[in-house]
DNA sequence: TGAGATCAGTCAACAAGGCTGACATAATTC
DNA sequence: GAATTATGTCAGCCTTGTTGACTGATCTCA
């Protein structure tokens, strides 16, 4: 598969791929692409699901637990703002997450209406166990694949994400905690 | 960053990981790859949902669509491997699609237990109608990020598919219909 | 200071799409 | 002829998403 070349300026040279860029990839080429995204991705949710299933605990939970543990004191509206579910759908979730007595929930201090969750010693032992089997996964990988294939899989994954809220999420992908 | 020993699936982690620090990646790097993948992902199926939404189709209907357009007469048995989900969850699937004049379920030849899904001009149709939202995506993404980063991305997600059926989901993928 | 906006929580009803278990039917295999 | 296999189906359950309506507490601003 042949790709435009670009100048140091950026600008595409090859004309011929300027005038016609799907000719870059074949269709072959994207369902290859398509598809591994399909499996790799059922597969990478997978391991999460059999450690949640037995405590009536979901995926969703999980999603919830794992943005929580990244940004501690995240308010329910920023949550939402990740996750992009309904409150109701998300509240459902947190209650049994308090519940269970795996997230704190705690007043505002500047804005009392503000609820800032935060994972309580049980729910930090979980996320731990939860996101360890898929950091065993994704390093197993990553060691596999290589450093510059890791780049390469970082590269396609940002272009994937939509445009319009791309920058954002990729702002807060990037934000570390440690 | 410690290498874990054994992989979800019981496998003794690459050695040579161990034997190479350099290829380490930090934890940090890991939650990047982790969380890059839940966004893309999102946005890679948001495109097809929107146009099965209104149709009384979801993504399940789109998965099943797919599997069918690109091995025409697989059996149900073939399609439940690929899928992995209960025949009782594909059966409502594929009736309502055979229902709705999208496939075709035919006697099989040889053995006449069996059935031979096809998809009809309908249903190639919108399969033509999803598929090119995702393959618009992925181009995109492909052209932006050039072919050093598509194979890095194809490396990547072939091996964080599990160790177990990796090659015959790889098989799979590679076999072409055009 | 008071009206209106905002943040969070909740109830009710519903749908998609997973699951298990139990069976039925036809066709194939041994 | 008996056992197995491929498919289809009924019934019931769960999770996780949705919409719509409403409440209470708090903050903002004219």
């Amino acid at each position: 598969m042949s790709v435009p070349e670009t100048d140091p300026e950026g600008n595409i040279a090859d004309p011929a791929a300027d005038a016609d860029p799907s000719m870059a990839f074949t269709d072959a080429d994207l369902r290859r692409g398509i598809e591994l995204l399909f499996f790799a991705y059922r597969d990478f949710t997978g391991d999460p699901d059999t450690v949640l299933a037995g405590r009536d605990l979901g995926r969703a939970h999980h999603r919830a637990i794992h943005f929580i543990n990244r940004s501690p004191g995240i308010t329910v509206a920023g949550l939402l703002d990740i996750l992009q579910v309904t409150k109701q759908s998300l509240n459902r979730v947190l209650r049994q997450l308090i519940a269970e007595g795996l997230v704190d929930s705690r007043e505002g201090t500047t804005d009392r209406r503000q609820r800032n969750l935060y994972l309580t010693e049980d729910g930090r032992a979980l996320e731990n166990a939860l996101s360890e089997l898929q950091r065993a996964r994704v390093s197993r990988a990553y060691q596999a694949a290589g450093p510059e294939a890791v780049a390469g899989f970082t590269a396609v994954l940002s272009e994937i994400i939509s445009a319009p809220a791309r920058e954002e999420v990729l702002m807060l992908i990037e934000g570390t905690k440690e």
